[in-house]
DNA sequence: ATGAAAGCGCTAACAG
DNA sequence: CTGTTAGCGCTTTCAT
């Protein structure tokens, strides 16, 4: 199977180039003969252009790097799957890449990516360590950075609006006639789950509601801390009658603590989180979500990413972070501890 | 940040293919003085070899194409994050494809990674044409097939032993007791749906049940077919008293059935699917699942590719699919319909 | 409108 | 142990 241009430009008896121009449509013109021609070869042949060796000549590959923090939330692969979705549409592909949340080796595969001399990465940082996007700055790789901010600096990026998310979570608990809602956050605050904080806060004070930081104990990754955060906050002196979960994790987690024999909650408990885990309230029909378009964020950053790589439009224009539409689902309210 | 081997070699006072052979640790030796020289430039300079240069003399990229289905199922993610540890492990990077189950995008992707020189693929086949396949062998390519058997021929796969599951499940509800034992199918078949099928047939004979195929009802691929399949499963003459669905995308949307009023089951109603959904046995606390260690799944498929890549292995030695372990997660048994 | 040829940066064969 | 050099297959400039 290999059959070069120069296999196809002998059999056309035409030169190398022009086998390039018909290929390539450019860009020097062919005349309608000679492109039949050599075209006619071509499908004869099979003759499949090495991109191997184009890239090389131009300096470049296809193909946009992709670094997602590895964990088992369904957020990220819905992401890839939108960028991949854009990326083959526009001809390029996509480098899958999962950091496990740590800089080590977020900064590996920026230099693989350099070596490979991609023309764009996506980025979903795992920590708030900026370094990997200056390396790939430094590298002139161009860069988006997803569902995160980074401080202090104009860079391109897709981002759900986190606070008006947490808004809406807040004020959809305070409508049901809750006064004195908990919140469960995140290990280490990332903008995301900053941005969630924020609006918890926010829409408590627009509403009148003192913020008590007894209400806020810390959550994690996994269904179980979820649990033990809603264990947690319904031991206290005063219990909460409702939750804000930074993410849905957390909430179907503490779902699990509501059903547990010995606890007593209001049949009006309410928990609401944001679904990170794909279609969560389908599968949770007792859970409020805060809907994030993740296929669409991935769509918009690969957009976003591709027209930065081709058209090198000046910054200014991207720097905006795109915000996303945010959803809250059609809620089933309450949930009833099967216990009770 | 253009310094190439040439630079180095230059700096150091070396020639360019001593560079080579300190950067790849061969094919000769270099004396450990002018490797250090070497090492010592490479380090000041920030040299990073041009793997597109290398990609083209060597005629292979190292990279590995991958392609699954397009679905929102994260089963296919976690099999891709499989892959890509290991791959990441032994120098390789994964190219993410989704084929959306379309032949003529698998074709795409295959022609694409034929471009792009790669050495190996896995994929995960979208239908029951096996062209892509084929098409890969045509190329020299190695490939791996995850989670399916290609009929007919020997072709280095791995799969779960969909077959032992179908009877774990089928076994598994026998033993609580039932007799009636309805099955939700895929609607178009794949080697590890039929397995499921030929699991559940083989283990009722088994037990002295005859098989009755109006208990068997045709699912689809979202949580709402499962709830209609057993709509349907519970609205004929003399329903069954538990069913089995292929996946556990049917079993939740099932569920969904079982808590709809008016709907009339016994308190042991039982419900057993496969997971393809991760952790729905941690969502679902009511369901029951076969559990399919798909990151497993995925580094064995890597491994395999690579070894195949690498060792230039006999294809005998491999062609003998790899068994996954297969779990049945500790069971919840009865699901307690809430309007009961 | 087309051909000839340089050259991308590397690996490895060839030549000491 | 090390230097020199051909050549991977393409794109594109230079020439016609």
């Amino acid at each position: 199977m290999g059959v070069t241009a120069d296999d196809v430009a002998r059999i056309a008896g035409v030169s190398r180039a022009t086998v390039s121009y018909v290929v390539n449509d450019g860009p020097r013109p062919v005349s309608k003969e000679t492109a039949e021609r050599v075209r006619e070869v071509i499908r004869q042949t099979g003759y499949q252009p090495n991109a191997l060796a184009r890239n090389l000549r131009l300096q470049r590959s296809k193909t946009i790097g992709l670094i997602v923090p590895d964990t088992h939330n369904p957020y990220f692969p819905e992401v890839a799957r939108g960028i991949e979705s854009i990326a083959f549409e526009r001809g390029y592909s996509v480098m899958l890449c999962h950091s496990a949340s740590d800089l080590d080796r977020e900064i590996q595969y920026v230099n693989m990516f350099h070596a490979q001399r991609v023309p764009g990465v996506i980025w979903i940082p795992g920590t708030n360590i900026f370094e990997p996007y200056h390396k790939l700055k430094g590298y002139g790789i161009q860069t988006v950075v997803i569902d995160r901010l980074v401080p202090h600096e104009a860079v391109p990026a897709v981002v759900a609006d986190n606070v008006e998310g947490g808004n809406l979570a807040t004020q959809h608990l305070i409508d049901l006639g809750h006064r004195r809602i908990g919140y469960i956050s995140r290990p280490v605050d990332l903008s995301h789950s900053s941005g969630r904080f924020e609006g918890y806060q926010t829409t408590l004070k627009k509403n009148g509601i003192p913020f008590d930081d007894s209400l806020v104990v810390k959550g994690g990754f996994i269904l179980e801390d979820g649990r033990r955060a809603v264990q947690e906050l319904l031991a206290i002196e005063n219990p909460p009658t409702a939750i804000f979960a930074y993410n849905d994790i957390m909430a179907i987690g503490g779902l699990r603590a509501l059903h547990e024999a010995g606890l007593h909650v209001p049949d009006d408990f309410s928990l609401v989180g944001f679904d990170d885990i794909a279609q969560s309230a389908f599968t949770c029909p007792a859970l409020t979500t805060v809907h994030l378009p993740k296929f669409e964020m991935g769509q918009n950053g690969a957009k976003l990413l591709i027209a930065l790589i081709e058209k090198q439009k000046p910054p200014e224009e991207v720097l905006t972070p795109l915000s996303v539409r945010l959803i809250v689902r059609e809620s089933s309210g309450a949930v009833s501890p099967q216990h009770s």
